[in-house]
RNA sequence: GCUGGCGUAGCUCAGCCGGUAGAGCAAUUGAUUCGUAAUCAAUAGGUCGGGGGUUCGAGUCCCCCCGCCAGCUCCA
């Protein structure tokens, strides 16, 4: 399957009209190969239809719960919602009844007429129709404006639909989930419904398989399957990683350690807990003090940290730094605490207390670029290494930014120009940086097409300034450095979810909890299959023997579940040659080898780190 | 935090109109000694998320709390 990224600037049109709609990102599966132009224009007809398909289940809620008040349906990637206000509570067996009723509005082949109205004759129509949210939203819409009818159901909508309701023929609704009006908490909750449609009966089937395939692949249930970590009730969104989970952890911190240590990092470690003064100097009193922790301890209020630095920072002023030491590249696998609210809380993916592979690289501005590329340079190698495809993102100067316009400049233009200097093609999100500097982002796409921002370069103007950082220039001047802040695998606990929903898994070797199983035909080969056990342990392979008295297709089928990469067949043949019989979790049976011949090769594909 | 749904054995789930809990897998024990994805049998296992209430009687009904799940910018 392709997966081709594509912009989109039109909406596209049904006969007269051309609605232009905002610049969006589309990564959209294909089966076929097609021409970007071909897949803008199935782009394009595919939003219309879901756009439709969103006003037809309207329709379909307000048949069967007259006086429901309809809010916006939008099209969103890969489908459409629709938010109602009515005192009835949806139930999942509602959204079979209305998808029932659907397909009585399709089978009706309504057709579906524009008309443009003046807002005045709008909202006398809305307001006869008793939908209170198109009269809030007509407020703020132009003289002029289009509405929609398909049999009795009329919508305040800009189109473009599909000329009959009969087009829309591939569709499911998908869920129920509140919704604030607007997205805005202070007001009232509707109820939204999920769904989606596509023009292909094949690409709805392909589309809710990849759900299906993403459900199984989801990170809480292997993590439970494989025994990697847990999350109890004592500690909601603080994370238990068990004996297998640490083997992940120690692999890929090892590996961290080691690439930072090639690029002339110094590692550090600052405290979990600091004094409350130290935050209202960094600013996180006044902007992140709600998602912080305080403790008492003889009487003076302690922070736990939600970012590493301020640490840093402290740690860069324990000296005088002259422009010879700089760049300094200081590392740190920071164990950070958020309040994040309850209501967010995933798994692995945005829990509570979690480790950054944080760096702060403090500089002179004349350092900027190459410093920029660097990073650059080591998120592909990381990311080359677990075989994610990434883009990136530039983000620039926001509303409420500090410092002035000509460092921002001089900023955001480093960051360009270390971007055009590698060649990558980035996205650019204008003024959505961070408040203290702009940001490159490094999205990655797992093997489902989902993807995931994880690295993240961040020049930091506001930190150096609050902290009065110098250095000594050539000239026995004060100077004020540079800081950068970057994450490669952004918080460890969530690269780890993400590995293993791209793997299903099954981790390369390298990584893998059980490297190796031994697996005896009967009780008879325990010893042999121990002695090879020892052996490839002894050259610090992690294996483990299954002694169990079961039936080798049942230990097969285990080892099998719990994605061992390597299973070991000893019997007779094996024990009387030396040699052990080798399955592997993919390609199956592969033949018996010697101790020694199977040693090497596990080995070097481990060294290689070879994806397999 | 908010809305809705959910919480029964380690896991997945059943349990009607209220009448003091059940299956499969896992575990334990025994038999079996087996050649590339599940051997057979027996046994054990639960304050039904926690607390309060209604009732002769609550897993089941009501209230409060805790936790989990889906979602809460994607602007007619």
């Amino acid at each position: 399957m392709d997966r081709i990224p594509c912009r989109c600037d039109q909406f596209g049109w049904n006969r007269e009209n051309l609605v232009p709609c905002g610049l969006r990102f589309f990564i959209f599966p294909r089966k076929e190969r097609m021409t970007v132009e071909q897949n803008m224009a199935a782009i394009n007809q595919e939003e219309i239809l879901r756009h439709t398909t969103a006003h037809i289940m309207a329709q379909a809620v307000l048949r069967l719960w007259p006086g429901t008040k309809i809010a916006i349906g939008p099209v969103i990637k890969n489908g459409f919602y629709y938010d109602f206000d009515l005192e009835h509570r949806f139930t999942p067996e509602d959204l079979e009844k209305i998808e029932e009723e659907m397909r009585k509005i399709i089978a009706e082949d309504l057709p579906i007429v524009r008309e443009e109205i003046s807002n005045a004759a709008a909202v006398a129509l809305f307001k006869a129709e008793n939908q209170d949210y198109k009269l809030e939203l007509l407020e703020e819409l132009d003289e002029t404006v289009s509405i929609y009818r398909q049999g009795e159901f009329v919508d305040l909508c800009r189109g473009p639909h599909l000329e009959r309701t009969s087009q829309v023929k591939h569709f499911k609704l998908q869920s129920i989930a509140g919704a604030y009006w607007r997205g805005d908490a202070q007001r009232q909750m509707l109820q939204r419904i999920y769904g989606t449609a596509f023009l292909k009966k094949e690409d709805l089937k392909e589309h809710l398989r990849l759900l299906e395939e993403a459900a199984k692949r989801d990170h809480r249930v292997l993590g439970r399957q494989l025994d990697l970590f847990s999350i109890q009730d004592e500690g909601p969104g603080f994370p238990f990683f068990h004996p297998k989970g640490m083997v992940l952890r120690n692999e890929l911190e090892a590996y961290w350690r080691e690439e930072h240590r090639k690029r002339g990092y110094v590692e550090i470690k600052t405290p979990i807990m600091l004094h409350e003064e130290l935050w209202h100097r960094s600013g996180h009193w006044d902007n992140y003090k709600e998602n912080m922790y305080f403790s008492t301890i003889d009487e003076q209020t302690f922070a736990i940290k939600p970012m590493n630095c301020p640490g840093a920072m402290l740690m860069y002023k324990r000296k005088l730094h002259s422009y010879r030491d700089l760049p300094i590249r200081m590392a740190e696998m920071g164990l950070v605490h958020r309040h994040e609210l309850s209501g967010t809380l995933h798994g692995l993916m945005r829990i509570r207390a979690f480790t950054q592979d944080d760096a702060h690289i403090f500089m002179l501005p004349s350092q900027i670029q190459e410093e920029i590329i660097g990073v650059i340079d080591f998120v592909a190698d990381v990311y080359k290494v677990f075989g994610f495809k990434y883009h990136v993102e530039l983000s620039t100067k926001p509303e409420n930014a500090i410092g002035d316009d000509a460092v921002w400049e001089q900023a955001t233009e480093a960051l360009r120009q270390a971007l055009e200097a590698k060649g990558l093609d980035y996205v650019v999100n204008e003024g959505d940086g961070a408040f203290y500097g702009p940001k490159i982002d490094f999205h990655l796409e797992d093997s489902l097409g989902r993807t995931w921002q994880c690295a993240t370069i961040q020049l930091d103007f506001a930190m150096p300034e609050r902290f009065d950082l110098v250095y000594i220039d050539e000239n026995n001047e004060r100077k004020r450095p540079i800081m950068l802040h970057r994450v490669i695998y952004g918080a460890l606990e969530r690269f780890i979810a993400i590995l293993t929903e791209h793997t299903a898994g099954a981790f390369p070797t390298w990584l893998a909890p059980v490297q190796v199983q031994v697996i005896p035909v009967s009780d008879d080969y325990v010893a042999y299959a121990q002695e090879v056990a020892d052996r490839l342990f002894a050259a610090g392979i992690r294996v483990e023997v299954d002694r169990r008295d079961e039936k080798m297709g049942k230990k097969i089928r285990e080892a099998q579940l719990q994605q061992i990469p390597y299973m070991l067949i000893v019997g007779q043949r094996e024990q009387e040659s030396g040699r052990v019989a080798v399955r592997h979790r993919r390609r199956g049976d592969l033949g018996a080898l010697e101790v020694e011949e199977f040693l090497q090769q596990i080995q070097a594909e481990i060294a290689e780190k070879r994806n397999s």
